[in-house]
DNA sequence: AAATTTGTATGTTATATAACATAGTTTTAT
DNA sequence: ATAAAACTATGTTATATAACATACAAATTT
């Protein structure tokens, strides 16, 4: 195993995934252990692709990757960023549809994949399971409400504002609590705040010149976190 | 009772709920029966608000309502159109949340409301119950996703038609098989469509300019639907 | 190391749609 | 019945943002 740059320790596995293995019973949960794969990704990789039939639940025990939309010209929208423990690509499984999003890897990734008839089985022998669930699928629905208001009347600094305060709500910040701990090119910024590239990067330098950021290359510093709170909630 | 000017015969009840009640075992179907209230609504009625606290699970047993969020400057967005027999504001009641939406009547409405408690101890003996709230809620997310990106890349005529097919969906015809069976302000329209009221009326009349509607007022005839489709699909 | 590709930066122009204005029409309230 | 309010219609103007263009920088490939 290759040492790692960061801090954490050890390879995960899918006892850290406390909101699925937190709640089995023992039997459970040795029944989950032997009957999940591990499957490692690392940068760019595409973990399922819009259209492609879900075949399993698949949790996120370590990595970052984002989740988006083909649109209606080619141009990506970027509908979740996804970071350890998250389970993803559930919707579809639980629909019983394909996959409506793609799928791709940010930073190296470990993913469990829970066959269905697995995750079924433990469905049925534990409701804490399904209510799992049901709150995690009320919470993302209430997000992608939100998102879909804000994205559609927020004006373009409110938009990046918000997309940045909602990345920093996801993966925090670096030991300088300042320095966004997830590190996107302007284009994957664009599509996850609904904008062209270029004007991704014009705001972006707007937002340096205001001292509300400092940006190198892809590193991110959140300088005024009240202001770019203020820009995002005025739209 | 009052005659019904429609051609639905009877007052509806639980049992017009089959998602929830058909899926009950007979003591679950007398404890539901014997723990549930049923309220009436009429048109313009606020069923709740962005905000408050969900008490329940509430089934919409016959009628029409809109579930719409406050936008950013005072501009509200309908995110959600609901019809018998769908579940309403379960999103808030399962997320341990308030109410992120508020949800009024479009047509006279009746409604069952099931106390959170008798609807989570049905859930604790019955996994299909769950399953079948898991479903709902993978299908809604799906549909605000979709919306999503279409709601923010598609062009003023496009998110019209689409919204214009997503009723019709909804709601279906009436008996000529071309009158949408719902009757919307141009500006409920429009804020299902993230437009401005003016350019939904200017877009509804170029419509009827290209024969692919008739609009009478509030009646809508959708005359030529393969164009509205491909209007929708092209954005 | 050179060449190619990909990403970033910034200026200019075009355009879709909001904002505003006015008026006619229908519905609701007094 | 009349007044008031709400809704619909359409024309004009303003503006936010996309589209396009060019250049430079960084990363990747050969």
């Amino acid at each position: 195993m290759p040492a790692k740059k960061n801090n954490t320790p050890v390879e995960p596995t899918i006892k850290d995934i406390p909101k699925l293995y937190n709640i089995l019973t023992d039997e459970e949960k040795e029944y989950l252990l032997d009957n999940h794969t591990t499957i490692h990704y690392k940068k760019n990789d595409i973990i399922y692709q819009e259209g492609e039939k879900p075949t399993g639940l698949l949790c996120l025990g370590e990595g970052k990757v984002k989740i988006f939309k083909e649109g209606v010209s080619r141009r990506d929208q970027i509908i979740r960023m996804a970071t350890a423990p998250d389970f993803i690509g559930y919707r579809a499984l639980f629909a019983e549809e394909m996959h409506i999003a793609s799928s791709e890897v940010i930073e190296p990734s470990t993913i469990f994949h829970v066959p269905k008839k697995v995750i079924y089985n433990l469905m049925k022998t534990n409701p804490a399971l399904s209510m799992a669930f049901i709150k995690s699928f009320a919470s993302e629905l209430g997000f992608a409400r939100y998102r879909t208001v804000t994205l559609t009347q927020k004006h373009i600094r409110g938009r990046l504002a918000e997309s940045l305060c909602v990345l920093k709500d996801i993966y925090g910040f670096e030991e300088d609590q300042q320095t966004l701990a997830v590190y996107l090119s302007r284009e994957d910024l664009a599509n996850f705040s609904n904008m062209t590239t270029s004007n991704a990067i014009r705001t972006l330098s707007s937002f340096v010149n205001e001292k509300v950021l400092a940006v190198n290359g892809r590193v991110i510093k959140i300088l005024d976190s009240d202001t770019l709170h203020r820009i995002s909630r005025l739209g």
